[in-house]
DNA sequence: GTGGTCTAGACCACG
DNA sequence: GTGGTCTAGACCACT
């Protein structure tokens, strides 16, 4: 199986924090649902061009939160009672148009997407 | 002086990217402009409960780049030719409208901080 | 690996400067070339009788300038692309050649190094 | 009084080293002979861009090197008993042009001003 | 009192 | 075991 991820090795944010967040968001997204079987820790490893024990580190965190289930000899699943709200397909095109549109006008205007997203960060805070 | 600059320890991404990340961004909105006298490296520290090696790496760094001039016994200004493309107040108020929209969308979906930065990430990749 | 590197403690050049400049000398020489691997940070450490962060700084600031390549978990390399023109080994004898009448001279002077090297500082400006 | 002193603020060598060493050279070099009267210190900093402190320390050094002689009212001698051996001037002439010659080869070659210092400095030693 | 260098040593991400 | 970050603190160059 092959999940549509991708890493910046030299973003400062480690690989393993990435792969997780992405995870999150993918089941986040409804594109992993309860009982999917995710890929093996070496397809995973060898697809980001990453070595297995980060791979091993990301299932074994989304594991012990709850998210994952590691069977032996088995695979690695998304867990039944993972604890994520799935967004409708409707609102999710609606954020992800919205989304588009804002990375659009921060290109048009030269920002850096590290700092759009640390524009995000400051205004989330703000807003909580 | 005083900087709005926040910084996360435990986020993963290193301090002193954060706090490079925020001054850049603080240049490209106008709010420090180019001769601006920026607080010590000391004083920087302290308010950020940081060691004050860590914002002597900032303040090195961004000189580096060409963003700050750094004088010794003197203290520490944006470069006169920093080449930041100040975004215009007009455009800065519809941006910041913009993500203030994106950020409650995404919070009323549940969504983390983290997620959404995500998301942008991904979508800054594939309209580059 | 051992590298032909000497520093002066005492000559008021930041010690990670000195090294900075011999090794972009090695490279420039041919002595280092693009894929080599350099000692690892605590070994160059321990031989120059230094703190580990400050050859952790060379390294990043060469890797910074493009000149190296450092692999976390694996070692630092000489890059690829390192934009320095090698000088041929018979420009390069004549050049120590020449370097080595030009010292032996400057000693039956009663010059002492620094003088020389000013010297040099001075009629190199005023060739450029 | 006017002196042909030339500065550089970025080479990392402290400003009072420089100065320091191109007032021996020149000392040498039978520019500035026993007796001579040096400029004020408020002179000599002005004409660098130099803080007036850094140049008392110079010519603080100096004296306690026994190379200068600075009396209060009067202004700043060069030492009789100078310890300096001056270099002929035919013998400066020679070292000169072979400087000259040193300095082209290195810049057809594309080195750096400091990689040739380094070079020398390398090379004096193992000459020593 | 400003920035700059350096040390000794802890802890982390990664292979 | 590799490089990377960060700390606490000493000392230096310079205004």
């Amino acid at each position: 199986m092959s999940l549509p991820l991708q890493i910046q090795k030299d973003s400062g944010l480690p690989v393993y924090v990435q792969v997780e967040q992405q995870l999150r968001l993918l089941m986040h997204q409804g594109e992993l649902l309860p009982g999917d079987l995710l890929p093996t820790v070496r397809e995973l490893a060898v697809e980001l061009g990453v070595n297995s024990n980060t791979i091993s580190r990301v299932y074994r965190d989304l594991q012990a939160a709850g998210l994952l289930v590691l069977r032996r000899g088995v695979g690695t699943f998304v867990a039944e009672s993972a604890g994520v709200r799935p967004i409708r397909p409707k609102d999710l095109k609606g954020l992800v148009k919205k989304v588009d549109g804002l990375v659009e006008l921060a290109q048009s205007l030269g920002m850096t997407s590290p700092e759009l997203s640390q524009l995000i960060e400051t205004r989330w805070k703000s807003n909580a």
